[in-house]
DNA sequence: CGCGCTCTTGACTAGGGTCAAGTGCAGTGG
DNA sequence: CCACTGCACTTGACCCTAGTCAAGAGCGCG
């Protein structure tokens, strides 16, 4: 039995309070917790009969590669994320997944998905809203990429990232640890590390906010809100009143 | 009753065959069909309680706004899509969806829905299936504006819109009637609308393709493809052997 | 010790944004 | 019939953001 501190939880948790029967079958639906070393994949894009895990610990992220070797990073997976559920019911993953930092997974069974459809439909509902609020950043993202400038797509980024973290009760409001590199964050915002460099710098230099050491921490989140139009509304994390 | 040409149809056909009890459900699952005019809002951002539609005829675009005015549409809907499904257990929309044109709409009916689940599994499963393969386009356009260059992501728009037009039976390989405006075009793939312009004048130069009144026309689409690096596999057209 | 990786900075370049002007309709109203 | 308006499209000139190329620093590791 895991306690209902984990992760996965606590994220559920913002959607819905969950039943002990729900709890109970949520673990039923995971196989065994396996770990994976950091740079291996997942799941690779073109992969058949691909299965879905939920993250435990450590980050993952879902990435799609260009013919001329370029890579679009799509989404960070960070303790209690899904992995690959989006794409479980496509013939072939559109996606690859590789692990970022060494992660701990369990494997979601599949075949006992339908059978929690017809015992816990309130859980069954509340994955499908994980995954509706998982797609809501994808759609924040894109708009991210299409319509900001390399600063405002960067500060976004990383406040999405601490208000996730924040959540699962992995960091604070000023503060969280964050185990990517520089490429990792450059190819997830659409600019080249270089300039993310580049763009890091200037937040540094105006007191907005540190990345260093694998810590991020802001200065001033507020006006880093505010400068980059971010809105917390799409990631849904408040409970109806 | 509704023949079983119609455009959503068409599309679920694409991942498998409806039997008469599944096709009878869908059409349950449905208010009446109404119209709406081009321009007006059928779902605004924010919005509570809204609601899931499907279009049976028409344009509409999925798109969000930034504080400063501009837009970044995610998605196009043609006929036989979905509107609004994925964000249906989100407590707010995260985003707006506009008629492009004079359109012809039907209402899902949510309440049945869980009925659905437990009558017609297959169905659902389907449905799940398109909804996971509009994500799967929403990533790739993601991936399209991250990290392609202005002529390749307008060639690959045009591309996945007339794959997806020839699906539901209103496009041939080398045409389809396309009705949206150049600044359209260009709020979807993250340009602006006089870049757009110069470089569908570039493509029309290269004999690649046209767009003109309303009608794209391929000159050359395996040279397109290609170009672009244009993947016909995240768009699951094809039934499993 | 050399190797590889991440990070950092500078100099130069180019893709695409901005500003501005003009064309060619379709619709409206005199 | 013709002015007037508005909208979509087109093109040119200029500029700025971000990519490219190049070089070097710091650090862990075999």
């Amino acid at each position: 039995m895991v306690a209902r501190t984990d992760a996965i939880f606590r994220k559920l948790g913002a959607y819905t309070t969950l039943g002990p029967q729900e709890a109970a079958m949520l673990e039923t639906l995971q196989g065994a917790r396996t770990f994976v070393a950091a740079g291996k994949e997942l799941i690779y894009e073109g992969q058949q009969q691909h299965a879905a895990y939920i993250l435990h610990d450590g980050w993952t992220c879902a990435y799609k590669r260009l013919r001329d070797g370029a890579r679009q990073i799509v989404e960070i997976e960070i303790p209690g994320d899904f992995i690959g559920l989006r794409s479980l019911l496509l013939r072939n993953s559109d996606q690859s997944v590789v692990a970022l930092t060494n992660v701990e997974v369990s494997k979601i069974n599949t075949d006992r998905l339908w059978e929690a459809f017809r015992l816990t439909p309130r859980l069954i509902m509340t994955l499908l809203w994980a995954a509706s609020r998982d797609e809501a950043m994808v759609t924040e993202h894109l708009v991210c990429v299409g319509k900001r400038d390399a600063m405002a797509r960067t500060a976004h980024f990383l406040l999405e990232l601490g208000a996730r973290m924040e959540l699962i009760g992995l960091g604070s409001s000023t503060t969280y640890r964050c185990p990517l590199s520089q490429s990792i964050v450059a190819d997830a915002v659409g600019i080249t590390a270089i300039h993310l460099n580049r763009v890091l710098r200037h937040l540094r230099e105006s007191d907005l906010l540190l990345f260093r050491d694998g810590v991020v921490t802001f200065l001033d989140r507020d006006r880093l809100a505010q400068l980059t139009d971010f809105d917390f509304t799409y990631m849904d994390h408040y409970k109806p009143g």
